[in-house]
DNA sequence: TCACCATTTGTAATCGATTACAAAATCTAT
DNA sequence: ATAGATTTTGTAATCGATTACAAATGGTGA
């Protein structure tokens, strides 16, 4: 594989010639230019991203770190993290931890060792005296999940409101009796939307159950049958059940099925996230709609500027409770 | 940061005993060691690996195009591919195509200047002479899809012996009138699936129906449900489906549901990869297993090895025909 | 033609590691 | 103690680009 040299020498010019037709064209007079042209042509010549990054002293990666790349919740974030950053030319590193403490180790050593230029975590805080440590000297953006009082900047929606309009839009039904499938609590989302779920209960007095709060350990759908599976086993029955994720709501709906109760005359349900699939159970699932693009497109933009030396700010985006089925009826 | 001559200096030591103490332990004394290790605590120092992948002429980043990031069917395969690089020290960039021309030509890119040392692809051929010709040069490794005759090596399933099966099922359960929601031809595995489907039918002598056959332009759930109901508007009503995607079956399903009509009595289905939500429909889908996870390893690996200079072969996997409600019944 | 300024070009240092080769240090056996 | 083998260490070239600085070239008006 040829280099600059070559074409340099090819094309008759000096290797500073060839370089700023890459870089600064228009420094380049009119003669030379056609000249390299034709080198580069000729001898087949890539630059060397390689001896770039390491002249320049980055990488042009970004780091997106996710839990479970299973989940379709990440999808749609991970495009809007895409579309931002390859019209910075900038690349994605995508990095699923499985809130692996190990496995995040090897992820923060690349950006430690400037193989990546910054992170963007979707990751609850598993580690969080290691990030704080990390974010002094390495931009670092949290998407979603974030550790609180960390100082490094985020973009999220606010859990809490989203979950107690959730669980308001029951209670205005009539359910007096609402239980909650939540996800661990290592999630600041989980601890924030049981929060809200209780306050929407408090409102109108209604009876709290501890035996209507059950906690997943993980965010499958295994985990939300699981759970409903245990509501239903449990001494009286709900009317309604507030799942805060969509797929754990999906696998609650699947035990209903199996108990022969519909949804939602039997038990109504609301689920979180609006993923792609919960258009598509039957009956169609209430749920709360993330900005999911938007909330990936902000933070690549934030972590690009922070890359520039930016500051940047806090964000705390819209969320719409989009009432379908699985609470109206059809 | 404290770069390799920090540390020697520091150390007392050249850095080439640094240098060392990083890729070949056994050759530093222990004295020397020692004192490389208090250098190194002292300045914190982390080795930058923008200058060894320039020294080495590698970027230990294996790049993995898949068309589309959200359909799940590629998760588990990226798992594999995950697991297996990162017990090699190589890391994946993933990039989702959309099947794009100039974002592969984008990623493509990548590998020819160095920033990655070898591609898995799933996509579609969409640029086959540019991936051939990138394949003289650079490590290329086919996942699922592939491009025949290319002679880069792939991993597969035999996709119309698979489709053959699925349908075979079906009509061994008493169905004469299938239809098939295919994908679009520029997919190998569509064209597969469609000729296991037909030679499935023509061994029964079963009728072949064109107004049968409805080929999706995408693969989102919307598809399948759009293709179902022109199915249901035709004139006459098929008593099975066979999708080549649970993503397809699953749209499919919910247009069913729509039409009030009773899976697997009145239409049964059959989906294609047993993704983990084919399992929490109702009814369950039966569907084709596809060792992905396996599918992702293998890939991985045989990458590694042409890295490496070895040669491999192409690898043929077994699928499974996995029986579910939505053509036993419950 | 000459002085002056703007544009274009080239030389050489630099980014931070790896490594071939030679030299120094250490060990072993007589 | 010494020769010879072995282990450990250091020097300096190298990977392939970018870029500061200086030098050359070109253009303009007097």
């Amino acid at each position: 594989m040829a280099n600059i040299q070559d074409v340099a020498q090819a094309a008759g010019v000096s290797v500073a010639t060839v370089s700023r037709f890459f870089n600064d064209r228009s420094a380049v007079s009119l003669k030379s230019r056609k000249k390299v042209d034709e080198a580069i042509k000729q001898l087949n010549y890539e630059p060397s991203v390689l001896a770039r990054n390491l002249r320049k002293t980055e990488s042009r990666l970004l780091l997106v770190l996710i839990p479970k790349i299973s989940n379709p919740f990440y999808s749609e974030i991970i495009n809007g993290i895409q579309d931002v950053a390859i019209n910075n030319r900038y690349n994605i590193l995508l990095c699923e931890t499985d809130s692996n403490p190990e496995r995040e180790d090897i992820y923060f050593n690349l950006v430690r060792n400037k193989m990546a230029d910054g992170i963007i975590t979707m990751d609850p805080a598993v580690q969080v005296d290691s990030l704080i440590e990390l974010a002094a000297s390495h931009p670092i953006i949290q998407c979603s999940e974030y550790a609180v009082e960390s100082g490094i900047p985020y973009v999220t929606i606010d859990h809490e409101e989203a979950a107690y309009q959730a669980v308001r839009h029951l209670i205005q039904l009539g359910h007096k009796e609402i239980a909650l499938i939540n996800s661990h609590e290592k999630f600041l989302y989980s601890r924030k939307r049981e929060n809200g779920y209780k306050r929407a209960l408090e409102k109108d007095n209604l009876p709290f159950n501890e035996e209507w709060i059950i906690r997943c350990e993980e965010l499958e759908f295994i985990n939300g049958q699981l759970a409903m599976r245990k509501i239903l086993g449990g001494n009286n029955r709900p009317t309604a059940v507030f799942a805060v994720s969509d797929l754990l709501a999906i696998g609650a709906l699947k035990e209903l099925h199996h108990a022969e109760l519909n949804v939602p005359n039997d038990v109504a349900l609301v689920g979180f996230d609006k993923i792609a699939f919960s258009n598509m159970t039957y009956p169609a699932l209430t749920t709360v709609a993330q900005p999911m693009y938007e909330m990936g497109k902000l933070s690549a933009k934030m972590l690009i500027d922070k890359i520039k030396g930016k500051e940047v700010e806090n964000v705390t985006l819209d969320f719409e409770l989009v009432i379908r089925e699985s609470t109206l009826g059809r």
